[in-house]
DNA sequence: CGTCTCGCTTACGTCAACGTCAACATGATC
DNA sequence: GATCATGTTGACGTTGACGTAAGCGAGACG
């Protein structure tokens, strides 16, 4: 009995992902309308599994690389096949293969970009402390900063 | 005289940017709108200068890693900046840090999902090397890719 | 019992980032 | 001088990803 309660059995409310992944019902309902979520029902209501979680949050990683959402529908379709689909499975590897490909440029703007800015922010730090060490941040804004994540914008790594 | 045709000197067209970049007039006029590029103007056109086309790289940059057209907006005024107005460079320092962190964040994504993608295409590969070896992209098909990107979309290397 | 809160659906609104189309100016060319 | 390529300014259309508002059902609370 008490075996049943665990983890895998667990099911969520759409608020509940709603709070945990900061997103709103419109968002969650649309994604099922666009067949990137398809929860089981209780009478009216949505009932969203563990599965349907860790979809969640495949959408809203993809989201966060730039991809559109019918581009994370077609990799999460992959993921559902049937492992016998096997013709469908040679389609699935060259899919990834040009997602791949794709994702490897971004990182690489990326980098340039993060690279780039890094030097801007060097040099507008020594402007600053030569000319105003007043403007400079202090260690005191450090710690606001670092609180603030603490407080709203951590992992719930337990949650995991 | 002649030192006067160097490089700083040379100005564009709109169409010589569109078709270095490929990007569209109306892309351009569009920025222009948004207030990302000012080009001189000669009569009715558009004259835009190195400096514009400084500027046009960064915004393709920036929207090739996800920015909004208004975030870099943002980053080209902070360029734009006199370099004595220091307190308005401590305000170009925080937001450089803060673009930093969610560029930071964006490559951990990256970094995942192209992750993930790999280990997929490995569990693909092996299932149908196991079952379905004809299905399996061949030599030959790997050259049509090479082919393909060397023709038409192969960075211009010379023409930098 | 009325009123919240949460949830559902349907439908229209919005914002970004352009595309598309119309209507016109200008210089070069046939 | 008619055509063409290239430029201009509106103004409206489009797509993606939701927001927002309207109207309604069902359980909880005072």
């Amino acid at each position: 009995m008490a075996l049943e309660l665990r983890r895998p059995e667990r099911t969520f409310t759409i608020r509940q992902l709603c709070v945990e992944f900061k997103v709103t019902p419109r968002a969650l309902r649309f994604y099922e309308d666009k067949g990137l979520l398809t929860p089981a029902r209780e009478g009216m209501n949505r009932v969203y599994s563990y599965k349907d979680r860790a979809r969640l949050v495949l959408i809203l990683r993809g989201k966060r690389v730039g991809l559109s959402l019918s581009e994370i529908r077609e990799i999460l379709e992959l993921y559902d096949e049937d492992d016998d689909a096997a013709a469908q499975n040679a389609h699935s590897l060259k899919k990834f293969r040009e997602k791949l490909v794709v994702l490897e440029q971004q990182r690489e703007d990326i980098d340039s970009a993060i690279e780039e800015l890094r030097t801007a922010c060097e040099r507008l730090e020594k402007f600053l402390a030569d000319k105003r060490p007043d403007l400079l941040p202090r260690a005191a804004d450090y710690d606001q900063v670092l609180r603030a994540r603490l407080d709203g914008h951590g992992e719930l790594v337990g949650a995991k």
